[in-house]
DNA sequence: TGTACATCAGTGAACGCGCGTTCACTGATGTAC
DNA sequence: TGTACATCAGTGAACGCGCGTTCACTGATGTAC
């Protein structure tokens, strides 16, 4: 169904793809406006001009349509993430670890709410499906292919000399197997302890704790950014 | 009025404090078990047995209730941090950094609410007025002495050879005013990745995003906060 | 110490609002023969 | 190509709910003389 070409559908499912992305289109303008709370259906439903109950034959009920508009926004995160390295020549993992971690940053900026849905508090009374798991990790897939170059590069980080803590090592290894396969433990750890920074920066930049000091955030998040480099290792 | 004594309190003002108290007692329990928008001011006063505009004698507006309450949670926080270091060593930095991180993260991981209401995605529609401020920083603080005190004693970080970014001098100044007086400005920067690192891995574990990996996160917190020791150099 | 007046806490009814979801229905679109 | 039937989209009314806030009021508590 999904990979029928445009000219075989028929009108009726011309009309439901496109009505869908209407919905969801106009959730996320809700969702700007008011926050993941704010977001009803009735009144996504008035926007378009429909009677509410019409809703429901694009989405079963209000927890579905989140659902979607999170799969949504891991989706555009990653694929940000994805088109900020793809131009740049695999060796340069320093190059790319900036060019993911501004884009990053970027889209966050840029879609504030979307960003506060996927990595803010979250929704009480709402579980993200199973459904959601693979787009959410691929903007860290980025970060952790990077990681997983520089290690099997000409110039890998330099091995640590203290022994990672017993409790890490299954820990990271589990993490390798989904991000960075086949990277040693303790680089592993550095890397994420550089995501959680990443991703503490952002959203400490976008819920206002920088505000009057560290505003605007650009340089700190630049050196930082560096600062992380160097960190893990990545020449 | 806050400095009466409780014996020449009449009994309207403890009855008016008491009350006063019970209402944002269950407010929290509200929190706890809702989150901020779940919090309802019909609902506190039902739990009460009053009626619901009973409230309105205590706090103007639903907002001003959330204030207090957001007020209160700083304050606890930064309680906690303080009450941590305070039987250390001054000298004893590393300890003491340990120690204020631990109990920053284990009151988070206590009133999981209370932190997303202070740390998590701002609650749209709400703005947090001018007298938060001086509790929202206590806790900073308490890692800010530590910083300082650190520079100022025998065996202090190492001074590094690069220079900072020029954009960042001045902020870095702004923030060791407020935190940490007197100190160098590249290690003010050094202080504010940690502390984004720091409050970055709390959100992450609070919210979610650890599930399925480096859950429990007590060993990939407790190497964190030594690699950022390290990091920031305190011996 | 007693009285008159002012202050305050709490009541109950009301205003005006919005929400998610269900259901029986009409009419249009698509499919099989 | 035409017809009969099945599928689907959208309607409109309804259910049952909860919310924040205002207001005129009663009765209790506190204060000044």
């Amino acid at each position: 169904m999904t990979a029928m070409n445009s000219a075989s559908r028929t009108a009726r499912e011309r009309a439901r793809a496109e009505l869908t992305r209407e919905i969801k289109e106009e959730a996320r303008r809700q969702l700007a406006a008011h926050g993941a709370q704010g977001l009803s259906l009735r009144s996504v439903a008035r926007q378009l001009g429909m009677v509410s109950s019409a809703l429901y034959r694009y989405f079963a009920s209000r927890d579905e349509l989140l659902t979607a508009l999170i799969i949504d926004a891991y989706d555009a995160l990653g694929e940000a993430a994805e088109r900020a390295v793809s131009g740049l020549p695999a060796a340069d993992v320093r190059g790319r670890w900036r060019a993911a971690c501004a884009a990053i940053r970027n889209w966050a900026l840029a879609s504030p709410h979307e960003y506060a849905l996927i990595y803010g508090s979250p929704v009480p009374g709402y579980q993200a499906p199973q459904a959601t798991v693979a787009s959410a990790i691929r903007a860290s897939q980025v970060l952790g292919g990077i990681v997983a170059d520089a290690a099997g590069g000409s110039d890998p980080p330099q091995p640590q000399a203290e022994p990672l803590p017993r409790a890490l090592v299954g820990q990271t290894a589990i993490v390798a197997d989904a991000i960075a396969p086949d990277v040693d433990g303790s680089l592993i750890a550095r890397a994420l302890i550089a995501w959680t920074q990443l991703f503490g920066m952002i959203s400490f930049e976008l819920f206002g704790q920088f505000v009057g000091a560290l505003e605007p955030a650009d340089a700190f998040f630049g050196y930082a950014v560096d600062q992380m480099a160097d960190y893990i290792g990545l020449h």
